[in-house]
DNA sequence: ACCATAATTCTAGTTATATCGAAATAATGG
DNA sequence: CCATTATTTCGATATAACTAGAATTATGGT
């Protein structure tokens, strides 16, 4: 069984860092909820109601957390959330629990 | 069935804030490997390697998100990883996937 | 070519965070 | 009480982040 998804400290620190502004949260978890297809910029805009370079700057630090992946399709750019980073993330937290204890796991 | 640990997204952008300092995330899980007996400030300090003073600023900060919980005992502080309050970050990130598509979920 | 639309980059002011030495506080033992 | 240990608070500085208007680039339609 081969771990793909191993993270590293400090690129676990920037992607929780990247959740960690009110506004980014409220912009991935609307991609999040959104799936796969994903939302165009505009769409987003229109739902999160923020101004376009505040979103634009967002979105940036959201990518390159790799937390969301872009793809331009003409003059739109798509945004769809790293389901798998995300879910990498998400076990990361608790992922060495109790590792300095000699018996029982946690809980 | 009761949802206890339904979280404001002020405060999940709280927590994950609190983990996007690589130091931050490097304190909270060795606290996490520590397991329910925790650590004290000097042990803490020991394992991490950082001046005592910026390692109480960020146990604070880790505090004040709910991420860990300090009992005093005697003159030492022990800290503990709110373990519960890390598995309902976990799945916060993810909760509400795909919420917007009418048929299946995500994956 | 021109214009409207989509999005990013530029620029700047404001606020928040990171770091850490020095000093202060708090609790214990002698 | 005095010395010691454990931890926090203070103060100061450096760096980074948030926000958003204005300017810019890129694309598509007419």
């Amino acid at each position: 069984m081969v771990v793909l998804d191993e993270i590293l400290i400090e690129e676990a620190a920037q992607a929780f860092a990247a959740m960690g502004s009110e506004a980014r949260l409220l912009v991935l978890a609307t991609l999040v909820k959104a799936g796969r297809e994903g939302l165009a910029v505009g769409d987003i805009q229109a739902r999160c109601a923020m101004p376009a370079s505040t979103l634009s700057h967002h979105l940036r630090f959201l990518t390159s957390a790799g937390l969301i992946e872009q793809e331009k399709q003409g003059r739109t750019v798509i945004n769809r959330a790293a389901y798998d980073r995300l879910e990498a993330l998400a076990g990361y937290i608790l992922k060495e629990c109790c590792a300095d204890q000699q018996r029982g796991a946690c809980k």
